[in-house]
DNA sequence: GTCAAACTACGATGACTCTCGTACTATGGA
DNA sequence: TCCATAGTACGAGAGTCATCGTAGTTTGAC
């Protein structure tokens, strides 16, 4: 039997490398779904990372980003946030690269992404103003 | 999440009636915690009903505010939305009168209700009124 | 071809959630 | 006093979630 991807959603264009991942289209992307995503305190650390490397590059890897998770906790995550909407994911060798889907968010949902990403900057200079940076 | 004292929030005022409700103080509302709380359906739909009323009274009771779930679903939810910081109840006779905590989330995480309640109605005229294919 | 790196798949486990029904308490009136 | 109204407490069932460990796949380099 086959890995069978389920799904089917359209996967926005040629991948730079081969395997492609399934990414929900803008029109099924779901508020409740992006929410819940972002309620986790591990997936809120991965969006912040994602969002202040933005203005750079293309993407962070996986492994780019520290999370205090085994690797297979990782993987889960990401996934959830891909399946979401909040972030999308290219395979780039045997990496993948993430970044978060500003245009699609943004139209949806505007004002949401920045205000939550404001709002766990101020949380986390809030709580412990003493930490990593 | 044992009912017993857990941190003797203050309990913002004397109550109109008699029994007092535990809120979250504003410092110990946590960005997660809102989130979750608004990533449920229901509790949206409560959230939305809230901010609609917003302008006229003080608050909707319980039973004012349509639910598809019976009496004790709905007091769990309600529940979770006062313990995560994002409603104030308080008793008035045999009623609790709900209200937005709006003051304390905008002062936390400014914007975040707006643009969550705003996404919440775009997401519902996408979704409602044509029903298409 | 072989090997390491990066990530996935699968299965398990313990915790939490959403839902309900039934029984209970508190309040305000007839 | 008795009763209806509004909401709570408790317990259960089904489901989802976060986490892990182990085993597997894909890719690129040697």
């Amino acid at each position: 039997m086959k890995p069978g991807r389920r799904g089917a959603a359209v996967t926005t264009a040629a991948p730079s490398s081969s395997r492609a991942l399934v990414h929900p289209p803008r029109a099924d992307i779901r508020l409740e779904g992006v929410l819940h995503a972002l309620s986790d305190p591990m997936r809120l650390r991965v969006v912040r990372q994602l969002a202040r490397d933005e203005a750079g590059l293309g993407g962070l890897s996986c492994s780019q980003i520290d999370l205090p998770v085994t690797k297979s906790t990782s993987t889960h995550h990401f996934r959830v946030l891909r399946e979401s909407g909040v972030i999308q994911q290219i395979y780039r060798g045997t990496a993948k690269l993430n970044g978060l889907r500003r245009d699609d968010l943004n139209a949806l949902f505007p004002g949401l992404l920045d205000s939550v990403l404001t709002a766990a900057t101020a949380q986390a200079e809030r709580t412990g103003p003493a930490r990593g940076h």
